[in-house]
DNA sequence: TATTGTTATACTCTATAACTATA
DNA sequence: TATAGTTATAGAGTATAACAATA
């Protein structure tokens, strides 16, 4: 942006030299997920049993509101995609013995491949996509998005 | 994600090398838009009037549906974001006199001065998180980012 | 009759509040 | 009394359908 600041001592604005992050990051992020939604409908998926599979995973949860929490939704809001998941016996969800209060949540076999399966289908479309970027500024992409995205919170200030 | 084919004839999945694209893009997405937002309050704009005079600023429009539709709304969602900005003097809003059903509708001068005021804001808090990454990954990042984003529709198949 | 813009309505998604059960 | 989970309700955001003006 730097050599685009007004010559004056006015306010130094001047063309931006880039259209803002957001402003590209966002409508990309929502095509990506339209782009994936067939696949998802294939298999009887939301986007939400399929994140909830994904942090699964990574490993098994003790309560419904860390799951909920870690993917950034309402603890209400996945109740029901629980027990959508539960019924396919994609997960396991049991009360703790040590506090009945809490639902140990974690994947069955089938929910892992399923969860596999998926994934492999998705990250093979985005593959195909990312071959359009030359190879220099395909690495520099990936590598900065996730740094950013594994930024805990962000603030423009 | 070579590297991690299974070894086996199995299905040829393994442990994905990466996130999916849209696990990182949507949230990353949704927590700038959050970081702007005290930004665009303090000038008494929300998301959609903001997109607006963005949108306005690289070149006046015939009729709100091209607008629409140009930044991915529906046509009776911006229709109470032009009244605001119209009442603020922010936009121009003229019956064609060629057809008077259209709406010609451009930028006022105080309107463009408050979008330059903003973007830059905006643009100078982004270019501080960039700042984070390394000079050449964010250089790969922001090519690719624009590549992607300035794809007409992505389809994973 | 077709198109632009508008208004009224319905729907979807999400969050808030109230309730049950465990502790 | 406090917490995990659930259910019921209300709210915001969005899209669909019906309408008025113009062509």
């Amino acid at each position: 942006m730097a050599q685009n600041v007004a010559q004056g001592d006015s306010p130094a604005q001047g063309q931006p030299a880039r259209p803002d992050l957001a402003a590209m990051l966002v409508p990309l992020g929502r095509a990506l997920m339209a782009a994936e939604q067939p696949i998802l409908n294939a298999q009887g998926l939301t986007m939400w049993a399929y994140t909830v599979l994904l942090h699964l995973d990574e490993k098994p949860i003790r309560t419904q509101s860390a799951l909920a929490e870690a993917i950034r939704a309402d603890k209400t809001r996945i109740i029901a995609v629980l027990d959508a998941l539960e019924a396919r016996a994609l997960i396991h969800r049991q009360p703790d013995p040590e506090d009945r209060r809490a639902r140990l949540l974690s994947l069955t076999p089938e929910g892992r491949l399923l969860r596999d399966r998926v994934q492999y289908a998705i990250q093979q479309g985005e593959e195909r996509l990312l071959a359009l970027l030359p190879a220099e500024e395909r690495e520099g992409f990936l590598r900065g998005l996730r740094t950013l995205s594994a930024l805990p919170d962000l603030t423009l200030e």
